[in-house]
Parts: C-alpha cells; structure tokens; sequence
DNA sequence: CTCGTTTTGTTCTTCTGTTCACAAACTCCT
DNA sequence: AGGAGTTTGTGAACAGAAGAACAAAACGAG
C-alpha cells in the first residue's frame, strides 16, 4: 500500500504526539518552524559575510521579513542560543541551525531529466554552496548521454541503482514529464532514496518514509492571478478590464 | 514605506474579519485553499482529457492526495456545484474553479533575467497551457539581447515600463541573480506589476497591495534534509553514517 | 553594588486550518 | 411510491500556528 503525502505542507507521517513528555531529544519541531530555518541560515550568513558578529531578533526578523516574536520562538525550539540584552552571536547561530537542519556536511542529489529545468538545475550554483551535491545527472533519452552539463556527464536512467547504492544518495530530483514522474519515483524509492524533490506537476504515490516535496509553477502563478482578480474587480464577477486602486 | 510579505503563505494583508456577516460577494477563500484549488483543477482537467464525466469528492480526493472532507469544504467556498449522491460535474467544476481563480482568460507574464533559468521557464509549456501568456523576455545583458528564446527575443530591461504598459501586464517572474531581484523589483512595482514569482534566494520588499510569492529550491532541498537526518539518527547528534528502519 | 536599559524566552490568547461525523438531498431499484 | 444506498455540505471538535505581552536575565553607567 501506498501513501500519497498531502498536497499542501506536511510531508511526514509521523506521530506528533509523545507522550513520554519529549525530554530524550528533546526536540519537535513545528513544520512551520523547520521551513523558516533556512531562511534563517540564508540571512545569518549573508549577516556574517557583512562582518556583522551579533544581532537581535529584531535585525534578523527585519532582515528575514519574519515578525520578531515568531522568530524568537524558531529559534527557541532549538535551544537557548541567545544572550538577554545582547542577541545572538551570528556565526554561533548560524551553525547551531545548520546543524540542526543537517547541513554540516554535504548531501548527495541526483537529478533525473536533463531537459530544459534539469540543465538549469544541473547549473545551479546555489545547491553546491548549501550543502547539496549534486553527484550524477540521469536521463532516459540516449541523445542526451553525449552531453556533459555543469562538469558532469550525462547517464542513462539504468545507472540509478549503481549510483546511489555507491554514493548512499538520500535525496533526488525528479524534472522529467509528468507522464515518467511516477515511475521514475517508483525506481528512485526502489533503490534507496528516501526524499524527492518533485518539479513535475503531478501527484506522486510513495511508501510511508518517503518525504516528497513539489515546486510547482503553475500553481504559485495561479495563486497570484486569484489574488490578482481580486484586486482588479471588487465586486463584479467576470470582468478583469476595470483597475482599481484602493 | 514598504511591507514584507510573509516569508511563508499568506501575501496579503486583507483584513479577514467583515462582522457584516460577509454575503455582498458572498467569498471569503482561505488561503490555505486557495493554494489546494489549482491542484483540483488539474486533476479535473486530467480526468475531462480521460472522458470521466462526473467524479465524486472521494474520486477527486484520491487523484489529489487531498483528505477528501478538506476537499469537499474547500469546494463549499465556491459554492453548490456538486450533486448528493452523485458526486461533481468534472467539466462544470472545472470551469467553476477556473473562474474562481481567475484562468478563464489569459494572463500575460514578463520574465526578467534570462539566463539558465529564465531559458526554462521561457521553454516552458505548462505557462501558455494554464492561462499564462509570456509577452516578453527582458535582460539587463546586452549580449543577451541577440538571442531568441522559444519563438520571442530577449530585450533590454529598460524596456519593462513600455511592454507593461502596452499588454497591461500585471504578473512579473524574476529569474535574476539575488542583488538584482530588489532592483527589478522596484521597477517591476513602479510599472505597474503588482504580482511577482520570484526565484532569487532573498527577501523581497514591496509595497501594500503587491504580493510576491517565492519559489526557493534550496529551502526545499533544506527541509527535506531536515527530515533526513531525523530518519538516520533517531537519537544520536552529529552522526549521519547509521541507517535505522523502524 | 545598584539602577535602568535592552533583549531573550515563554505564556496566554487569538486565529486559521484540519478532521470528524451526520443530516439533507439525490438516484436507483423494486 | 417507498426504501436502500450514495454522496454532498456543514457544524462542531480538535490541532497547529501567529501575535501580544511580559518576567527573567544580561549588560553598562554611575
Ligand atoms: N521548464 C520549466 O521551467 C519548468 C517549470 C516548472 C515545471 N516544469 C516541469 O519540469 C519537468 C521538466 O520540464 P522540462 O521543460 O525540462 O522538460 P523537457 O522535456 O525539456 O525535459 C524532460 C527530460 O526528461 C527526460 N525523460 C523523459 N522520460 C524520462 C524517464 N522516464 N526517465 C528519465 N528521464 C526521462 C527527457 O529525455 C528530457 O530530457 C516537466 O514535468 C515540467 O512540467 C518545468
Ligand atoms: N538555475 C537554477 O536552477 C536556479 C534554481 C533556483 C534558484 N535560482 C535562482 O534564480 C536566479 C537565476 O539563476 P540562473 O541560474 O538563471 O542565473 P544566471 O546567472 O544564469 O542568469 C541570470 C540572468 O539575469 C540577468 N540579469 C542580471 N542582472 C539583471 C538585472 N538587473 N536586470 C535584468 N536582468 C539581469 C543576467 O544577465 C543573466 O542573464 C538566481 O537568483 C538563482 O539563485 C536558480
């Protein structure tokens, strides 16, 4: 049996709820605190690049768009990291989420789908420099495997196996069809890999365990233009001519 | 002064209360179901392609991954459309929700910054078959400028205000490097855009009434991360090598 | 050492979103 | 026509997230 993970944020199946007062670990992080992390991160380094060595919750929420109060409550989950009257120390903090996040050492990623997104992925410097690496580019079609993109070769889909079991990749990114994203998460889950990072836009089916998460396009353009209609027509229905500005 | 969107959902700042029992226009969508509601159109649209005439919120549900409770109350925001006993009308549900997002006609949609990026999302189908209509492809590069991109050419940013002005352009895509984004974004803004799809890791400031909805591939690689790390170690810090299945 | 200032960490309240459960409404069959 | 079986739409309970507010902790000035 398969679980299909939610559309909208949580990706796990797991049990919020223990009982035994949570002391061991200690940590159980909100959903929504885990995806302001890195946000966090982004804006610490920047910070530190800026030779800035404290800041207060204020700097941060202003430099991170994130109200303060919630920013502080982030940050608590992962311990008390911070200094009353002083802040907190930038490079301290920074790694103290890296950490937590898991990005202290490097992940290793495949991509499969070198189309058009996969050779702009496979370019991306912004994964290399995050802690991700990107370790085998894979594509089905053999016309591809002539190519090299960004240093790497390009290799038949059938390598997947071999490669992850070589690399122990956990994570992998799916930019093919739609009609192949089903299938290439079957292969992926079948050899190991135990987190997607989906661009088709489609629903994908996986094993409890698996996490997938989606970046979808349309949908983020979809929601803007509802938004969009709203501004423009107030009160009639099908008629986008008439601005208004409020 | 400038307002930060919220680094997470919600881009607006409407006032959600209206004690006025809220029936002139009757909507008042949640955002949370906002962001379900192209994902149901997608699936309607695969099911209408597949010749289903009627599906119930149990069929719609499953093709989703959505809880099918959630569904149906989401689809009550909207309105009646569906049958008891009977399920939905695919085509009509479709158009329903198609209006309701605004997609019944097209949107055009500048991208700035066409560089590995900006070469995909130019090549990308998916935008012109879901209501989006690509006018312009714009970079501030003049070696940029001799190019044709997927049937249009590349121009010179300074061109922005003329192209928003004739098409009356009101979504903008930001594909350029993160210290350029606030730059387009002020001039996006001054032109008139008052949506935009940035991919550019930083944080964007705009004023009341625009919104800005962000596409992050590292934050996403970040979470998953998260969540993978979680899995191998169950207990233990800093040690990623053990692999536990629970 | 004491006072005033700053800023964290946390509690409490409010809001938003999810899930359950069921009456109402519909179809089909006899 | 009536009853059995479906499936919607929604009220109510529950869960999770956001924001306001403040006590406790640190620091620096005097
Ligand atoms: N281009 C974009 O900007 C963009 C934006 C959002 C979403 N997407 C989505 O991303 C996906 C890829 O888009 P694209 O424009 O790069 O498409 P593309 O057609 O250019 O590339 C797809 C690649 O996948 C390969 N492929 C097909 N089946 C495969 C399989 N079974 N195993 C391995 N590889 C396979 C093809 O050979 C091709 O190289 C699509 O699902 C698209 O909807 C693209
Ligand atoms: N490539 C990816 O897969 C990927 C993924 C996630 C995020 N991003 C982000 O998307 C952005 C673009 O990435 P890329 O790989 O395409 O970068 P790129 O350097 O290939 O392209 C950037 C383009 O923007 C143009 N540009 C620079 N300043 C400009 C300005 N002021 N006005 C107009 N155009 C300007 C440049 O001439 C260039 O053509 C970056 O912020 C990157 O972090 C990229």
């Amino acid at each position: 049996m398969t679980a299909r993970t939610p559309a909208d944020g949580s990706p796990h199946g797991v049990a919020s709820v223990d009982g035994v007062a949570g002391r061991s670990s200690g940590r159980e992080i909100p959903e929504a605190t885990v995806a302001r992390l890195p946000i966090y991160l982004r804006a610490l380094t920047s910070l530190g690049e800026r030779g800035i060595g404290t800041c207060s919750s204020e700097d941060l929420a202003a430099a991170t768009g994130v109200n303060s109060a919630k920013l502080r409550k982030d940050l608590s989950y992962l311990g008390s990291y911070g200094t009353r009257g002083v802040g907190y120390d930038v490079d301290y903090l920074r790694y103290q989420i890296a950490r937590e996040i898991g990005v202290t050492h490097d992940w290793p990623v495949v991509i499969v789908g070198i189309g058009n997104l996969g050779h702009a992925l496979a370019n991306y410097s912004g994964f290399r420099s995050r802690g991700f690496r990107v370790v085998a580019l894979l594509d089905a079609a053999p016309e591809r495997h002539r190519e090299a993109v960004a240093g790497l070769e390009v290799r038949p889909f059938d390598d997947l196996e071999e490669i992850v079991a070589a690399e122990t990749v956990a994570i992998g990114v799916i930019a093919t069809p739609a009609v192949a994203a089903q299938d290439v998460t079957d292969r992926m889950v079948a050899s190991g890999i135990s987190s997607i990072l989906n661009f088709a836009p489609t629903v994908l089916s996986v094993p409890d365990g698996v996490d997938v998460r989606k970046v979808d396009l349309s949908i983020e353009l979809q929601i803007l233009a509802y938004h969009e209609q709203r501004k423009a027509v107030p009160d009639i229905d099908d008629n986008p001519e008439q601005e208004v500005i409020a």
